[in-house]
DNA sequence: ACTGTTCTGGTCGTAGAGACCATAACCATG
DNA sequence: CATGGTTATGGTCTCTACGACCAGAACAGT
């Protein structure tokens, strides 16, 4: 293995001469709740941007892929151990992003049904949920190039939701279909009606399965809906495409 | 700025002691030539992996971003100066991908109408057009994961001919409708109906203008066909959508 | 029993996609 | 010049999918 010490001027192509850079993976937690889309935060402990917002997210290791690194950090963060639900979707390598070094962080989208405990990592002061909105909108700042970051992360999960079969990940093992579609009108920013939601997953069967049991109604009652799973179809899409731009719908605001 | 010389036992989280990395960019070059899918490749130089081919790329410096860095690659190895058409979709740093060190490499897709000059970088012996199926199909094998990162860009292209405007990214300024139906073709492995296509292009205004010239017949002859350019609606999308697998179509191949 | 809520099944109309045909315009031959 | 081959272009037809909308069913609370 080679490795350089110190090089402002880096020469082409000498593979035993290059710029050197840290490598991290920082992770966007997802998840809905409260019928909004929120995002895992941690206030920094350390400086840089000490006491501010930012994605959670730590060093590569020169022994784990970036996949192996993505799920490290969500363990640390969150008490979820499950590599299967993170994507890469991007990556980050502005000089002077950080302040510090030269840093390329890879950018990971972690989309969960729920977050359990939430738990500060070690250069992390505190965590917590908060509404995707608050930051989008300027309400709650980001250190570094964060915002970009989950502004891009908000994009990946939207056209997501459209091409893969992303849904069911916000859930648990079992749902509702107004769960389901909670899922889609949360992350697109829209209502569905809930007849014809119910119609498009229900006719090809393989999208989700019933389960016989019915959930518990709501505070305000109502019949109890019945409980389902999810199929196998989900590997290859979703039943519910994106509305095209020219679709006007009435009634809904 | 603080760089570390030499560890092999990363301790976590102290800004000045990081293990250190190189990282790269790739550059996956794609045109529609021949009515097939293509991709530029390199036959490598130097070692390792010297005399295969390999996606041209090249080491990031310090003092510029990832596109930066991608748009030089893409210089250097055609005669195309636009870093418009890049588009980054991956990130790879399994341990060991690079027998010689740690590297981390950014993998970026251009999209093309024509590569004009191909031009074998400084470490690159020769360039080529290589047809992708040919790659997949395993009749060429590439250096380092560079297979796979293939593999990533392609299933990225077809997904993106559906969700962005990428269509046009493969023809010149002017077109003919043979032309566009062309690209939707190759890149997505199915024969499209003509008329229909003609049709879906053509309803709503602002995909495609007609430019009132007409263009060469083919070597078989036929009637010239109205030359068109890009509209302004190419940016939120495509007017023609991936059809979704449920579709039977009949008389097709 | 009454009310309010949610779930659940249905109809209706329209837009769109695919299949298919007919014609126009051009080139190459004879 | 006629004729056939080839491609572009325009049109029609059918069937499906989706959105809008309605009505009843099944619960919880008062």
């Amino acid at each position: 293995m080679t490795r350089t010490d110190h090089l402002d001027a880096p020469p082409d192509y000498d593979p035993s001469h290059f710029p050197a850079f840290a490598v991290t993976v920082d992770v966007v937690i997802l998840t809905v709740s409260d019928g909004r889309l929120q995002v895992l935060l941690v206030r920094r402990g350390v400086e840089p941007f000490q006491g501010m917002w930012a994605i959670p997210g730590g060093f590569k290791r020169p022994d784990e892929t970036l996949d192996e690194a993505a799920g490290r950090e969500l363990r640390e963060e969150t008490s979820v151990d499950s590599t299967s639900v993170l994507r890469q979707f991007g990556a980050y390598g502005d000089p002077g992003r950080d302040p510090r070094m030269n840093v390329v962080t890879v950018a990971y989208l972690a989309v969960l049904p729920d977050v359990g405990r939430v738990v500060a990592g070690s250069d992390a002061a505190s965590a917590a949920l908060v509404p995707v909105a608050d930051v989008l909108d300027g309400d709650v700042e980001l250190a570094f190039d964060h915002r970009r970051i989950l502004g891009d992360a908000i994009e990946c999960v939207r056209l997501d939701l459209d091409a893969r079969g992303v849904a069911t990940a916000f859930l648990g093992p079992e749902f509702t279909l107004a769960e389901l579609r909670a899922v889609y009108e949360a992350v697109w920013g829209m209502r569905l009606d809930g007849a014809n939601f119910r119609r498009s997953v229900l006719t090809e069967d393989g999208w989700v399965v019933a389960t016989g049991r019915r959930a518990q109604p709501g505070p305000a009652g109502g019949k109890p809906a019945k409980l389902y799973r999810a199929g196998r179809l989900w590997a290859q899409g979703s039943p519910i495409r994106y509305p095209q731009s020219s679709q006007r719908r009435k009634g809904m605001p």
